[in-house]
DNA sequence: CTATGGCACGGATT
DNA sequence: AATCCGTGCCATAG
């Protein structure tokens, strides 16, 4: 990379590496973001990490100011403007946002089982391609009572016309998502999951995985004697696997009490659902103003080494051109770096201001919004706000993590409309009869449309329900 | 004949 | 300039 000269780094030399940097750093997550960082602290000694100082009420690591903005803030706030600041922190525990009471009423308390696939849809959306949602949401609407998968692969292979490694490659994505396991083929699969995880954190007994993946059956069966035949070890060892797996392992995901509570945190987890932004809710009152709080992936703050500048007057001439390039890269990063953080801020702002109803009531509420449209507003460029957003992703006060992009679907209150609609038929709707339904909402799409979103939704065709149907009341029975 | 998926086009969005 | 998204037209399955 090159590296320009600039003369003096003082408030506004726009610089051609300046700007360049901003963009590309606004493009980073705060993952990729420490990554980078740490790079660049190793390398260059003209950059320091001095230590944070915390709020001295509530612990809270600070930035610049002396209180965190939350216990600064009087009561006057009105619940339109949200609180918006950068919270540093080195590491992140997902769903330990500091709104203690998790008893929030929301929405449905009630259908938790219900929730399940759109619950790991949305964990797994940021890693999912465009064109891969239909078919996770294929899988996830037909997980069983247990998060298991019965429906073969194949059938959802051929359903969406696509290559059989496709599908596994995205049962495979999910099976890594909270309930660990869920979308297995079998309970096997899922305990071979459960374990690979397990596995990285925590010392595993030998063989466990050889005697799940040969011995599942005799397993379920007791027959511990059988399994140590065919591993040629001794039964007590067996028995010690057979302990381990029932107390460490679950065959069947969704009966773990997913959301909320999560005991292990996985190396795997934390890597994918570190929220960018963690939006919650004073108080957890509803007429409380939002708190958004920015996450900067690194604890204290970062600043270039003054006495590495003092030291550039009497450095050795032979070393005096690097020290010259370390200090102009150190400065321009962290100048580059406030710029992210600023337009960041700035962004979340308006989008949590406009998006308040989505970001309470969920899905239904989105206010359909362009970036175009908010970057007249900020009065940036378009690309600007396209790259802050990209890769990035929130935490909503119901602790669902979501990509930032979601903010700006064109059509998701029009989906999740349908959704109700499908749910509340009484009999399997045409596509035809779906528009006119929507058209009395009030949404007005093209009945080629209506098929696009429902297979979005993963929604199979009318013709197709109806049987399901019946499948389920025959389930029901027997 | 009806319901739905595929392909492709054009305008909007990024 | 590249990509995404809604739609219309047509083929096909039931």
């Amino acid at each position: 990379m090159l590296i320009r000269q600039i003369q003096s780094v003082d408030v506004r030399p726009t610089t051609t590496a300046h700007l360049a940097q901003t963009m590309a750093l606004l493009e980073l997550s705060a993952l990729e973001l420490h990554e980078k960082i740490e790079a660049e602290l190793s390398s260059n000694p003209a950059l320091e990490l001095i230590e944070g100082r915390f709020c001295p009420t509530c612990q809270r690591p600070l930035i610049d100011t002396i209180l965190c903005p939350i216990c600064s803030h009087p009561k006057n706030s009105s619940k339109e403007e949200p609180i918006v600041f950068i919270s540093p922190r080195e590491e992140f525990t997902p769903y330990a946002s500091f709104d203690e009471d998790q008893g929030l009423s929301f929405e449905e308390t009630s259908a938790e089982f219900e929730d399940l696939p759109i619950y790991v849809l949305r964990q797994i959306a940021p890693e999912l391609e465009e064109t891969d949602r239909p078919i996770a949401a294929h899988i996830l609407t037909s997980l069983d009572k247990d998060g298991l998968l019965r429906t073969p692969l194949i059938e959802i292979a051929l359903y969406h016309h696509v290559p059989l490694s496709r599908v596994e490659k995205v049962q495979k994505i999910i099976q890594y998502a909270d309930p660990l396991g869920v979308g297995s083929s079998d309970p096997k699969q899922a305990l071979l999951v459960q374990l690979d995880v397990l596995s990285q954190t925590h010392s595993i007994p030998p063989l466990a995985q050889r005697a799940i993946e040969e011995g599942w059956e005799l397993l379920l069966h007791n027959l511990h004697a059988e399994i140590a035949k065919k591993l040629a070890i001794p039964v007590a060892k067996v028995k010690e696997i057979a302990t381990f797996i029932g107390k460490n392992l679950n065959p069947y995901p969704a009966r773990a009490n997913w959301g909320e509570v999560h005991q292990p945190t996985t190396p795997y987890r934390e890597a994918y659902y570190t929220p960018d932004v963690i939006i919650s809710l004073l108080n957890g009152d509803e007429n409380a103003p939002l708190v958004v709080e920015i996450i900067f992936p690194m604890s204290g703050k970062l600043r270039v080494n003054p006495l590495f500048r003092e030291g550039l007057r009497e450095a050795p001439p032979a070393k005096l051109e690097q020290w010259q390039r370390d200090l102009e890269r150190a400065t321009l990063l962290v100048k580059c770096i406030q710029q992210r953080n600023h337009a960041i801020v700035r962004l979340m702002q308006i989008l949590v201001k406009q998006q308040r109803d989505f970001i309470l009531k969920g899905d239904a509420y989105l206010n359909p919004l362009t970036r175009a449209s908010l970057a007249q507003e900020l009065e940036v460029h378009e690309s600007t706000i396209s790259r802050a957003v990209s890769g990035k992703t929130a935490q909503l006060p119901s602790g669902k993590i979501i990509p930032l992009s979601k903010f700006f679907d064109r059509s998701l209150h029009i989906r999740t409309e349908l959704q109700a609609i499908i749910a509340n038929e009484s009999q399997p709707l045409t596509d035809l009869e779906i528009v006119e339904l929507l058209k009395a909402r009030g949404f007005r799409v093209a009945r080629r449309t209506v098929a696009k979103y429902r297979a979005m939704e993963g929604i199979l065709p009318a013709h197709i329900r109806s049987k399901i149907k019946y499948q389920k009341m025959t389930a029901a029975i027997s």
